[in-house]
DNA sequence: AAGACGAAAGTGGTTGA
DNA sequence: TCAACAACTTTCGTCTT
């Protein structure tokens, strides 16, 4: 008796923007780029291919003496309460990170530190939807697909200010060491909503990593330095975008890209002419 | 009319005494 | 704990295209 073979995801051969077949995979970021017009595709990817990511989790269940007694008032079994728990927090991370497009990688990461925060009792004190905000938060950075801490709040029914603060103590408890984030990860998402084509993401990045070797960007934020050199670029491959347009997609405001273009064309030489 | 420019005052977060 | 500080925002008037 034959097995039918399960029907795998139709693969993506061509850019449903401009029909280029030129598209290329970005494994770091968990990414598919169109080369052509440079949009982003990723809510195409995410249930497809292996999950390279070993989810290696996890010890024992130790049913041995729990830490922490929760309450005496409650009579109910504590693993069933830590499992409803964990169940309401892992279907409110799905409904987060599927609302932002997230590929499958960055949730499972953010899964796998949602729960050791549950192992160390981190949530103690902290509401579970800032707990898996912030968990999140830290996956996108971890798989170098950052989101600001804005574009998280607003898929969160929690403040940017508790998610922050939150993610700070997560990443001190739990010892997480993330990197800070650099300009060029938010490079071919902004570019891809501004429907700028791949030359200009290629020009942007050339003047990020100039940036960074005269160091141009420390100190400064990193939304607001890729603004600026995305607007650059824009430019200089006669695919002008105005400030405003840039300063929305990347969350800053207009005056912030005049600051940063200002120091990135005088310290680097750049010549924009009209 | 829309975009770009920049000055000035205000905000929120970090740092160091 | 508080004050100083830098980055960023808000607002607004002016110049340029």
């Amino acid at each position: 008796m034959p097995t039918k073979k399960i029907e795998e995801a139709e693969e993506v051969t061509r850019c449903p923007e401009c029909n280029s077949g030129h598209l290329s995979f970005d494994y770091e970021r968990g990414e598919l780029i169109c080369e052509e017009c440079g949009l982003v595709l990723t809510d195409q990817m995410i249930d497809q291919g292996p999950e390279w990511r070993a989810f290696d989790v996890e010890q024992g269940e130790k049913r041995a003496r729990t830490g922490a007694p929760m309450t005496y008032t409650i009579h109910d079994n504590v693993s069933n309460a830590t499992e409803r728990n964990l169940a309401f927090a892992l279907s409110e991370l799905d409904r987060m990170a599927s609302g932002m497009g997230l590929p499958r990688n960055v949730r499972e990461t953010a899964a796998m530190v949602y729960r050791k925060a549950v192992n160390k009792n981190l949530i103690r004190g902290r509401s579970i939807e800032g707990v898996v905000a912030a968990s999140l938060y830290a996956a996108c950075r971890q798989c170098n697909v950052p989101r600001t801490l804005d574009e998280i709040a607003n898929s969160s029914r929690v403040g940017r200010k508790e998610i922050g603060r939150t993610y700070r103590f997560m990443t001190r408890e739990l010892k997480l060491k993330l990197m800070p984030t650099k300009p060029q990860d938010y490079v071919s998402r902004f570019c891809s909503e501004l429907k700028l084509t791949g030359e200009v993401q290629s020009k942007a990045v050339e003047i990020l990593k100039d940036a960074q070797d005269k160091e141009l960007t420390s100190g400064r934020g990193p939304t607001g330095v890729a603004a600026a050199a995305i607007y650059i670029a824009s430019i200089l491959c006669n695919e002008r975008r105005t400030q405003r347009e840039v300063a929305d997609v990347a969350g800053v405001t207009e005056v912030t890209i005049r600051n940063r273009y200002k120091e990135l064309t005088e310290k680097l030489g750049i010549k924009v002419e009209l």
